[in-house]
DNA sequence: CTATTTATGTATCAATCATTACAAAAATAA
DNA sequence: TTATTTTTGTAATGATTGATACATAAATAG
């Protein structure tokens, strides 16, 4: 290959950016900080994404579906699935207080961008409605299994659970306290049994 | 009163400029987006708001808690507080698609302000805690006259219907139908009984 | 009428925005 | 070595940002 060698990497780019991005927004995030986090200089930044901040945001938006879609691989596996997904919620009392306050990139990029770009509103949308997907699909299986009392539709316990999680999103950051997490967290789980 | 004639209420520049901020939020909205949604020009807005951008969007932030102590004063009068609030929730569904895309404001404020502005992100968070010591206090008293079922802690089950708030700012944008909300808004109500 | 006061509209401000232009750097291919 | 290719760093670009300056309009007080 000829050409100066690169030394900043497009996957270590996104991530630092995405980092940016989850905390910051898209709005609020300006190219200075992309480059401040990065490194890249103005050059580098838009030789490597022609698109700009937006290619840059969708690429971040996308490194984060293919963390859901890991977390999915790794509940196929799983003999008890449903548990790994309350395991999964349970986690989130532990994080730091830093992580409460960003919440979920996902999450805050539907809330954010509903008016502003329609097309980053669809893709994270389309990214929660398959998380739904899986809660739902583990919570008809245990049912099927027998391993539940509740017998309420599946699918409304799978968007029960999404709607947690994005009610999960703004409580962590008005309570970003473990034991108050963590006691709506067993609460809200216990539905589900 | 000496001095030409106020033509730019300041209470209908906050309701007009409160609109924008509903929809795009506090960075996407520009002094333009305001001026041209208000009617006022630069000399009007900065001569009635001298802090400028923030100190409008403040005010209509206030605005909105208004409304919420306004409820609470009708919640007081009523002789079943618990159902005014269930009502309220239920009446969320049958909204039109343009107010389930807006959600609301201060939730909208918690998840965008978190990194950006400490004092408007603290605000918020206020708010809807007052809101949370509402829905507290209305499912206490209903436990104390025997009227509810579940004995599970007050301030949990305050807290279970705020988060179902958060989360359903996300949810109907995820789904403006009603009779996925109405579904869901029921079901969610169901654990209080 | 005149002086004073307040609101308005417009021009302008410096700062920042996202993006582009371009020359120098640093590699490989021939 | 020389030509070619790609990345990098820096210096611009024009547009937009939030905010100010200021003359004029439009009222009242005396």
């Amino acid at each position: 290959m000829r050409g100066r060698p690169t030394i900043y990497e497009d996957d270590n780019i996104i991530k630092k950016a995405q980092e940016v991005f989850w905390q910051k927004g898209y709005s609020a995030t300006s190219l200075s900080d992309l480059q401040k986090a990065t490194g890249a200089g103005a050059g580098s930044f838009y030789n490597t994404f022609k698109g700009g901040k937006k290619e840059v945001f969708k690429k971040a938006i996308e490194e984060r579906r293919l963390a859901f879609d890991a977390f999915k691989i790794e509940l196929s596996k799983s003999g008890s699935p449903l548990e790994l997904i309350k395991d999964f919620f349970r986690s989130i009392a532990s994080a730091e207080e830093n992580e409460h306050l960003k919440g979920c990139i996902i999450a805050n990029t539907i809330v954010e961008m509903t008016f502003i770009d329609e097309n980053l509103e669809d893709n994270a949308v389309q990214i929660l409605k398959e998380v739904e997907q899986m809660f739902t699909q583990a919570i008809k299986n245990e049912q099927i299994k027998g391993n539940l009392k509740t017998q309420t539709d599946p699918e409304i316990l799978g968007r029960y659970l999404i709607t947690f999680w994005c009610g999960l999103n703004t409580l962590r950051r008005m309570y970003p306290d473990k034991n108050v997490l963590k006691n709506q967290i067993e609460m809200q789980l216990a539905v589900i049994s």
